[in-house]
DNA sequence: CTGATATGCAACCCCGATGTTGCATTTAGT
DNA sequence: ACTAAATGCAACATCGGGGTTGCATATCAG
């Protein structure tokens, strides 16, 4: 109901979010971290092909994005998934396709006297 | 009911969708054809700061992604909005979320006696 | 036919993302 | 104190994404 259409200030935050799940490593970490505990880098790093550093700098990209949180403890540094990380996006996606789902809706019924074969218009 | 987890397979797919979301010029263009209309290549790159060739990418990107679709009329190149060409995002979304809340109340579950403060393990 | 419109294609930049290696640093264990 | 484990940091290489320019090609309007 107070669901706004989206605007540029929307892209901001979803393009960051996009951007990190735009990798297939980082995807796999995502499922790796699915289980819901905390687990050290080293640990992460054993199951990719990629080294330890290169792991690293994924779970920055991944944190930047509020989709994962590290936190120092002893000598390990521990990532986590954030519960809601990934809200931003599904909300994102959620408004933009309900948003032209109505769009549709609207142009269908605004022409529907004659249905010829093509739905463009402009 | 049926929601397996996911799976590496499952990222394949995701990672190109994600992808091309992960550009705020492709997500002004999915704004922009929101209205579920078609539009000409030109007409799109009028509004965007880009060079029409640079907006002809990224449309392909995005139907590469099954996000958008063209067809030429004429001597124009129309794109438009798939209707659900975010379902794969969204699905993808919806499975990793609800995979973790899951892993999360299992974890509370196991151990809801002593609510140290960390919620660790592993 | 002629000129303007709408694209496609190809060659080129440029820079940031991704990945590596090497070394310094902190922390745990004995 | 000494050694091994777990990271952090920095320098470097490389490759592809994103953008541009220039030119060829269709197509529409007179």
């Amino acid at each position: 109901m107070a669901e706004r259409s989206l605007a540029q200030d929307d892209d901001r935050a979803a393009v960051v979010v996009f951007a990190a799940l735009g990798d297939s490593t980082r995807l796999a970490l995502i499922r790796r971290l699915g289980d819901g505990r905390s687990h050290p880098i080293a640990q992460l790093a054993n199951d990719l092909p990629q080294t330890r550093q290169a792991i690293t700098r994924h779970l920055a990209v991944l944190e930047q994005a509020g989709i994962v949180t590290g936190e120092h403890v002893g000598r390990e540094h521990r990532y986590q998934l954030r519960p809601d990380g990934l809200r931003t996006g599904r909300d994102y996606l959620d408004r933009a396709a309900s948003q032209w789902d109505d769009a549709l809706d609207r142009l269908r019924h605004f022409l529907d006297d004659d249905p010829t074969d093509r739905g463009d218009t402009q």
